[in-house]
DNA sequence: GCAAAAGTGTTGTCCTTACACCCATGC
DNA sequence: GCATGGGTGTAAGGACAACACTTTTGC
């Protein structure tokens, strides 16, 4: 097998120690960055996205993700983090990097790479202050068509979260810090696209004993009310589940 | 609260249609992007990882993870199968992208952004044919200290690892075509860093009825010879378990 | 015959599932 | 008093964990 000749800094047999590690950075292409952030929430048992209208005039009347380039020398966490309160005012959130979407031809205007990055946050706490370019609320299921590659992303991310909600408890995230049984499993329902069994859910949550009964009930509901819980995010914290188990 | 003003293109309350897409793009810092390669393997019930000297000066004498930048317009899956070619001489192997690493001074030379790619390779069917920069197979567990941060990448990878051979048939990507029930236990032994119940962990493979009886014996052992196995890949591609559960 | 690993079953426990009735509240 | 969802228990089945002895082979 013979070895390829390539532009790259690596492909030497015989290689030399390279002295000017910024030469040869400055060797390599560039190209811009982008991170695009899919923000869920939840509301009227209905799992939501947040978007925009695109602002390119060849995406005109589609929606969009929040995104934005990443600047010289900031983090993809913090260009995301960034981005969330630029275009909402919100800060205190869920976050998580879900992966880059790199084909060429993403991006009329040129070669971009973006990391799809995925928040949940709770629409009763977190007023939208901004609305630029329309931002608002949509249901997840009503999303058919988007600007760029949004959609595959979105789909993404929304897969990344029925597999994660499973295994770490973010969906509460998506709640009010205090909510009802039903609520609860009414989110997971939404974002499973299951129905489950009402006792069983209940039954599983009271033996993982991490929901908190703050003593209050629900009120303005047009039938018996039911408690209110928290989430006991200390105790979830130091007893953690060290899963072993092969599952395939 | 007020918006601040940024030099994004989407910082704008009053957003006016952007007609030439190209022109957006060139006014996005550019930066160069790279892949990293991950490369594990399994030989004498061992993890394995394969590691090059690193080119630059400054890390003399570290061990690196295969890496190069990534190229105008290429994907970075086919940047990392490159690689991968290119370093290794195969190109069959299993490969799935990790995360980006984005610290702004994770470089020495600058900012480079990296994406963390594992790949998963029989020792056995690929013998190295290219050895610069002093390629070779390290034991996992003895590496300590690496160039750049790709201590930290190996162990975000080492982990990512641990999460999916328990969800998906990985394991048997680093295990010749034909294997016996303890070295595929050795594998998962090796990898979870546990020891398991051998009868246990024959009865669950057994119960999962994805092994195929080769008909064949071990050779040249020094102890009862066991039977031989290959997996069945196109089983598992069609009966793939669709997991609904919560668990933390 | 000894060392080393192959091969094999049972039991108890726990988790999951399926399923039905009464209760509290608002209207 | 009726509609709506809250709240509860049990039984069966399946998965997992713990555990020991006999068999085959090489030396």
């Amino acid at each position: 097998m013979t070895k390829k000749v390539t532009n790259s800094v690596f492909a030497t047999h015989a290689p030399h120690l390279i002295k000017d590690a910024v030469k040869l950075i400055a060797s390599y292409p560039k190209m811009p960055i982008t991170v695009d952030c899919v923000i869920f929430g939840f509301e009227e048992s209905e799992l939501k996205v947040l978007l925009i209208r695109s602002d390119l005039e060849m995406y005109k009347g589609f929606w969009s993700l929040l995104g934005d380039n990443v600047k010289d020398n900031e983090e993809l966490d913090t260009a995301a983090y960034r981005i969330l309160k630029e275009r909402t005012g919100m800060n205190d959130v869920y976050l998580d990097q879900v992966r880059a979407f790199s084909h060429p031809k993403r991006h009329p205007g040129g070669r971009v790479i973006t990391l799809a990055y995925c928040s949940l946050l709770n629409i009763q706490h977190h007023e939208l202050k901004i609305y630029a370019n329309e931002l608002h609320w949509h249901s997840f299921s009503s999303i058919k068509e988007m600007a760029f590659d949004h959609k595959e992303i979105l789909d993404t991310c929304h897969t990344w979260l029925q597999k994660r909600i499973q295994e770490h408890p973010l969906g509460f995230n998506l709640l009010p810090d205090k909510f009802s049984l039903r609520e609860l499993q009414n989110l997971y329902e939404a974002i499973l696209g299951v129905s489950l069994d009402r006792r069983n859910f209940r039954k599983k949550f009271a033996s993982m004993d991490l929901l908190i009964d703050v003593g209050e009930m629900e009120e303005d509901v047009p039938h018996r009310p039911g408690k209110l819980y928290k989430f006991n995010f200390d105790k979830y914290e130091k007893n953690k589940r060290k899963w072993i188990g092969i599952d395939f």
